[in-house]
DNA sequence: TAGATTGTTAATCGATTAACAATC
DNA sequence: TAGATTGTTAATCGATTAACAATC
């Protein structure tokens, strides 16, 4: 049984290989955009992108695209192909817990559209923060979490909040039928089995920064 | 010639370890905060962050620290060498370069000033921003860059501003002698061999969910 | 055709895990 | 002492890179 030829995949992308598909994404994106020509090889990508070219010939194959000798990968093509891989085609809707400073940014992030996402209420615990506008929204109290959720079928949650309220909120969307939970909130949240968690620490971001400074 | 008893290390650490080290430091503070007692085995933190133990001992052997068979570390002195190891201990001052809401919401984060990191300045192009208080900052004129920088002594450049003007702000950071670029721009940014550049890009992070909610 | 570039198999490298002796 | 836990060497695993035949 070989697999199917429009692209089908034995094996799921590992985070490295989502990583540099969202690298590549960029890249042709702006190559596209600059119209440089349709087509573009492994070796000049891996060039500017500073990698290994039979890493980026491997990462294209994983996902389905084929390149044609002699010239390289049309851009348009491979794009697509990740624009497909990685679902930017299927809108996701998300809560933001959390109504401060970072809540409100990454809730009126123009950038996210792009990628299906669309964050559809902002909720907080604190009744100083309720009625707060954020961008086309307005902070409701963090009670009618299940109603939002219900309300716009959302998937995700986004949590925006101090360390010691994170699992608590965490523990609610899950209730409320969230299926992934995207943390910046400085601490490890942890969810049932179906629930993905994934973790933007900013202190750990510094950590290496700092951490290579000190060395020279 | 054996390595200083004091923890000298022979090779650098790698990406991963850094992360996992911000890992044992975040759980391990917390532990001490609850007065859980004083030790721990590598097992039980291996445990609660879901690794292999084998992995904890070889992370915490190489930044020096020693264990006690029959009764495990010393919580306070994995937290001191992790400390030690990734340099919280030395202040670094660091320029927002955007005064956006995400600029913002990282100048005034009060999670930073643990790690040894202080926000100096934020600075923006658009005169509309300026002027604007963040914290106990107003936000003043990216012609002021090398002023500010000059002036706090900053090291650090955190960028929070639109991709197309991301490159010419961190050229002129690094002009200014920042020697770390933090990036959140949702662009490639390059700087010279000597200045560190870390990317933290928003929509890569979402990616990775999105390709999970899409599989199920 | 000749040559550039892909696609894929084999080799290498590094990181993780397993096994186990050393230690208190 | 016996037993739990560390520290380290060896084995495994996976990811990256090198080599090269296939292709247009």
């Amino acid at each position: 049984m070989k697999p199917s030829p429009t692209g089908g995949r034995r094996h799921p992308l590992r985070r490295a290989h989502v990583e540099r598909l969202m690298h590549y994404y960029h890249l042709l994106q702006e190559f596209r955009a600059q119209g440089v020509g349709g087509k573009i090889s492994s070796s000049r990508i891996a060039e500017l992108l500073d990698l290994d070219d039979t890493l980026v010939r491997k990462d294209l194959a994983a996902i389905g695209v084929r390149g044609c000798p002699r010239v390289g990968y049309i851009a348009e093509e491979v794009v697509a192909a990740i624009h497909k891989a990685l679902g930017f085609g299927e809108p996701r809707r998300a809560v933001v817990i959390g109504g401060g400073r970072l809540g409100g940014a990454i809730a009126s992030y123009p950038g996210f559209a792009k990628y299906g996402l669309t964050v559809v209420a902002v909720l907080d615990a604190d009744p100083e923060k309720i009625g707060h506008r954020i961008g086309d929204l307005v902070v409701r109290p963090l009670d009618e979490l299940a109603e939002a959720v219900a309300e716009h079928r959302a998937e995700v949650a986004i949590l925006t909040l101090p360390a010691e309220s994170a699992q608590d909120a965490a523990d609610k969307a899950v209730a409320a039928g969230i299926r992934a939970l995207w943390s910046f909130a400085p601490t490890q949240v942890s969810a049932p089995p179906g629930v993905r968690v994934r973790h933007e620490h900013l202190s750990t971001g510094f950590a290496e920064l700092a951490y290579h400074l000190k060395r020279g």
